[in-house]
RNA sequence: GCCGACGUAGCUCAGUGGUAGAGCAAUGGUUUCGUAAACCAUUGGCCGGGAGUUCGAAUCUCCCCGUCGGCUCCA
């Protein structure tokens, strides 16, 4: 993402002016510088390249002398000697300096990457900018804050090996992350954030809800789901294959592996190799593959007999499984694996009808994407990539203006993603961000000329002349593997109601008592006679506070407590526990049904 | 794949060269209590796998598998 981009330019050429009032990024920044001169003292003859301020704080980028790298012990040396630092209250000093002269010292302190990046800068740059503080200099267009004092909210929080100029044929460089902030309080508050995003995540809470698993005898990346998780994903599809069916969608099944003839024709072994598990040989010497991805097989239910104009536009709907081979060290939870299933379909229609069938889709991807909860939305064009491209550029450019102009009839923001393509067309992805603001990659929708070309796919006009079809390839949940991931954090774990594995727990004071377990059961019974999913603690001894703990442990959205003065009262009220809103209410048991199917009809987000 | 950190009971973790421990969970019992943790007892482990060093390895070394934080990638 942006945050991550280091712009060499930034770093020197003209010195930007002070504001009146160093920003977090400036002081960020300068924390950077800090580091670095941390380092160099620590480790003597440590060489520095660079180190701009990112989201939330700042890294900068080391060489270390005889090939060392950081150790997580180093991170307690660095951020003691930055303190160390700081208490000195050393001043960040400019000075503009001639070019030759900028070479001329960092070449005396033996700091090869400022020499090259003096000597990536334009011609016509005469002189630049070069911060002192203390004994450490950087080549730095600034602004930083006044001095060292400034810098007292600072943690220096973990290393990474990233390869210079973020290429991963040159050489690993050590890069040290950390975080600053005006005050102490922001710092800690930081610190609590980054705790609270840890206990929402989805690797944590599918164990502690016993919703999903990554068995290591299986296989990195391959994930089971346990029953829980298995109705949540049931419930999620259910509703998708419904509303597949409602928007016109075919439904369709493949298989998971084929020979390798397809894939050649389809260019996934020439472009997407990387990707794919390597083939299985058979005894003739077939080579089968495991699919990563649907649409050759689709395209080939499409020509399995001559398609009439009438027909279009044909939607093949498929939850498909597929797999793809992704390096060892990417892989990550739900939202990074191995074995996936797209919530795929591949509509092949007329070019007449592409922009139609292209601004409905839009309409029917963000009105499902709502109905799961998600409303805050904007829209990313990524277009054709440099190198990894089949086809025209022309051809290019009619699909990615005709996905621009389908976007740009919405109210959303619009990125563009340049050179961000499929390798056989441009796409639209739909990023929603989540309820602590974080954005993820949800739905594709790409415009495809390639693939009807490479199958010779054709369909017959009104005027009985053969055309060749476009394909739209699109995928609204991506995966459900990775969407499930996503609403999980979303929520964290407080599914809507609608999606809930248990939507009411029915908890007994005490469970000596038949007439209680009596009631309890029939209550439970008429819930489930209306489609809700009511669980009861049948647990014997526990006490009532204990069951109604596990209860909103399990992120139950409701609890209902009943004991025998309930019975005995006759009145079919009982105390309803909201576990999401933290709030109790007495109500009847008829009502409890009543409004819980209604909310569950209505698939109220929360 | 690369850099770093890790892998001990179902979970969270302690144990750093001398035959393995806690809390929670589970199981059995006692208790029957009105909205977030009753009490007692018991069970539970090839210390990720393999090889090596050593009289002796959870502990040291190497290789593999897996996890975590980054990098690269994400078509």
């Amino acid at each position: 993402m942006p945050d991550e981009i280091v712009d060499d330019a930034a770093e020197a050429g003209a010195p930007l002016p002070a504001p009146s009032e160093p920003t977090l990024e400036i002081v960020r920044h300068s924390a950077a510088h800090l580091m670095a001169a941390a380092v160099v003292d620590v480790f003597p003859g440590a060489q520095y390249d660079v180190g701009p301020a990112i989201e939330d704080g700042f890294f900068y980028n080391f060489r270390l002398p005889d090939g060392r790298h950081f150790v997580d012990d180093d991170l307690q040396r660095i951020e003691s000697r930055m303190h160390e630092l700081a208490a000195k209250k050393i001043a960040f000093v400019q000075e503009v300096v001639p070019r030759h002269q900028a070479i001329e010292m960092f070449t005396a302190m033996h700091q090869d990457f400022k020499i090259d990046i003096i000597n990536r800068l334009p011609e016509d740059v005469a002189t630049v900018s070069i911060y002192r503080t203390g004994e450490f200099v950087d080549l730095c267009r600034g602004p930083h804050v006044p001095d060292t004092g400034w810098l007292k909210a600072i943690r220096v929080l973990r290393i990474a090996g990233v390869y210079w100029r973020g290429d991963a044929r040159n050489e690993q460089l050590q890069r040290v992350y950390g975080t600053a902030w005006f005050t102490k309080d922001e710092l800690e508050a930081y610190m609590h954030r980054l705790e609270e995003a840890r206990k929402r995540d989805h690797r944590r809470l599918g164990a502690e809800l016993d919703l999903f698993s990554f068995p290591d005898e299986i296989g990195s990346g391959l994930p089971v789901f346990h029953p829980n998780g298995g109705l949540v994903r049931k419930l999620m599809e259910d509703y998708s294959r419904q509303r597949h069916e409602e928007g016109g969608y075919s439904f369709v099944n493949t298989p998971h592996i084929t020979k390798e003839d397809l894939f050649k024709v389809s260019g996934h072994l020439e472009w997407f190799a990387d990707g794919m598990f390597p083939p299985m040989e058979l005894d003739e010497g077939t080579k089968y593959y495991l699919k990563p991805m649907n649409c050759p097989m689709h395209i080939l239910i499409y020509r399995s007999r001559m398609r009439s104009y009438r027909e279009l536009p044909l939607r093949l709907f498929e939850f498909g499984s597929v797999y793809r081979y992704e390096k060892s060290g990417v892989i990550h939870g739900l939202t990074r694996v191995r074995g996936l299933t797209m919530d795929d379909a591949h509509i092949f229609c007329a070019r007449e009808q592409m922009m139609d069938e292209l601004i409905s889709l839009l309409d029917f991807t963000l009105g499902l994407l709502r109905d799961f909860g998600l409303t805050d939305f904007y829209l990313e064009l990524s277009t054709r990539p440099e190198h990894k491209a089949v086809g025209a550029v022309e051809e290019w450019e009619v699909a990615t203006n005709a996905l621009r102009q389908a976007a740009e009839g919405r109210n959303l923001e619009l990125v563009l993603d340049e050179g961000g393509g499929a390798f056989y067309g441009p796409k639209i992805s739909v990023q929603a961000r989540d309820a602590i603001g974080r954005t993820w990659q949800m739905s594709t929708i790409q415009v495809d000329f390639q693939f009807p070309q490479r199958f010779d796919l054709h369909f017959v006009d009104d005027t009985g002349a053969e055309q060749q079809p476009i394909m739209i390839h699109r995928a609204l949940f991506g995966s459900i593997e990775r969407f499930f991931g996503i609403l999980l954090e979303h929520y964290a774990g407080h599914f809507p109601l609608w999606l809930a594995p248990v939507q009411c727990a029915l908890v007994p004071v005490q469970d000596d008592s038949e007439e209680v377990m009596a009631y309890i059961r029939s209550l439970a019974a008429g819930m489930r006679e209306r489609g809700l999913r009511a669980s009861i603690d049948e647990r014997h001894g526990e006490r009532m506070q204990a069951r109604v703990r596990d209860a909103e442990l399990k992120r139950i959205p409701y609890v209902v407590v009943i004991g025998k003065r309930d019975v005995e009262r006759g009145d079919g009220m009982v105390r309803v526990r909201d576990v999401r809103r933290n709030v109790q209410e007495d109500v009847s048991t008829g009502d409890l049904i009543d409004r819980l199917a209604a909310e569950v009809s209505e698939r109220r987000p929360e």
